[in-house]
DNA sequence: CCTACCGATCGGTAGG
DNA sequence: CCTACCGATCGGTAGG
């Protein structure tokens, strides 16, 4: 959070960024406009053009600054807990947070996959690579036993766990008693940590 | 599959949501143009309005007829399985199998999560509740104890299975070394199972 | 960084 | 169901 002065050009580049990012996550990237871009950067749509080639160029840059992995990976892998059943809690409780101050986190990923088929995908994930290793390692360091996983399954049912938590809310929202779903997080939690750990002694 | 006579009008109708279900799935809503459909369809820009009264109401329409629940919920209910374990395996390949025949399946939620804001979605799910109820009693029923979990929990976790799959493929895609990912499904529902079955004696 | 403009394309319609 | 058209808006650029 160190915020160096930037420049005026800095300062420009990121409120386009920051207008963009708002914009596309709220209207798709062919639903949004440059002009759109450009009224709610304070900018006039020319402006647009000394920092950024062209709108593709502007929506690379967003999904690679924006993505989940930038601010989610990181805080999952400082989640503290001595225990797998202590970080994976801590690390729910971390991406919940994350989850709720940017409620459409997904959305970019959304965007990307259907308005671009994926293309920009595999470098962002390669960017991630070091991340989700050290999240496995973590796993792996943990004390408590884990049962034997193929450790990508792991990882893909750890993260698929908040893809399962923010598309069934949003699909099933407001069509089940509140009472209900109140500790569905909870209870996805619960089935996963039944899940990975050995049988034993386990709740 | 009975394919009844169609009248020319009714065929027409049929072409157009195809085509139209097409060019969504591949490009969004706003990546899709009502001349690309009419192209795609074999028919006039102007003959479109014969049958819809405007793009909105083409999507609309599309993603009531199109939706997963429509194929995949049936297919799920009637899948065999006379153990809890055998079911969800089979249930599983089914949804696979849709999977498979449709890889932009999940594209249309995503198209109208975001282009949209789910503000159709709570109409769908309704339809959908009748289907989902009758999964769930499947899950009662069907022999093999399941631990103490609330059944929208259990549901959103089954449901949230595919969408971890699915998505987790996507994103990771390539990134991982093949044999790696093989049985990812597998392994998938192996936690799952394990997450929802009772400790005892089982492996 | 803005003004003023480009050609292309958009969703939709009138009229037959 | 098509032809021909509407006004509006699109992404992008020249020129200063």
């Amino acid at each position: 959070m160190a915020n160096e002065p930037l420049t005026r050009g800095e300062r420009t580049r990121q409120d386009l960024m920051e207008a963009a990012y708002r914009l596309f996550i709220e209207q798709g990237y062919h639903g949004t406009s440059m002009r759109q871009i450009a009224e709610e950067a304070e900018l006039a749509l020319g402006g647009i053009y000394n920092h950024f080639s062209a709108k593709e160029a502007l929506f690379v840059t967003i999904l690679d600054a924006y993505h989940p992995y930038h601010d989610i990976l990181p805080a999952l892998n400082e989640a503290p807990g001595e225990t797998i059943e202590a970080f994976v809690h801590a690390a729910a409780d971390r991406m919940v947070s994350a989850l709720e101050d940017r409620p459409g986190f997904f959305n970019l990923i959304f965007i990307e996959i259907v308005e671009f088929e994926g293309r920009h995908l595999p470098t962002i994930f390669n960017q991630a690579v070091p991340q989700l290793e050290a999240l496995l390692q973590r796993f792996q360091q943990t004390p408590g036993a884990l049962r034997p996983l193929p450790l990508p399954v792991l990882l893909r049912a750890f993260v698929g766990l908040f893809f399962s938590y923010t598309l069934t809310e949003v699909l099933m929202a407001g069509s089940f008693p509140p009472d209900y779903q109140e500790d569905a997080l909870e209870g996805l939690l619960d089935i996963f940590l039944h899940g990975i750990l050995p049988s034993t002694g386990h709740a």
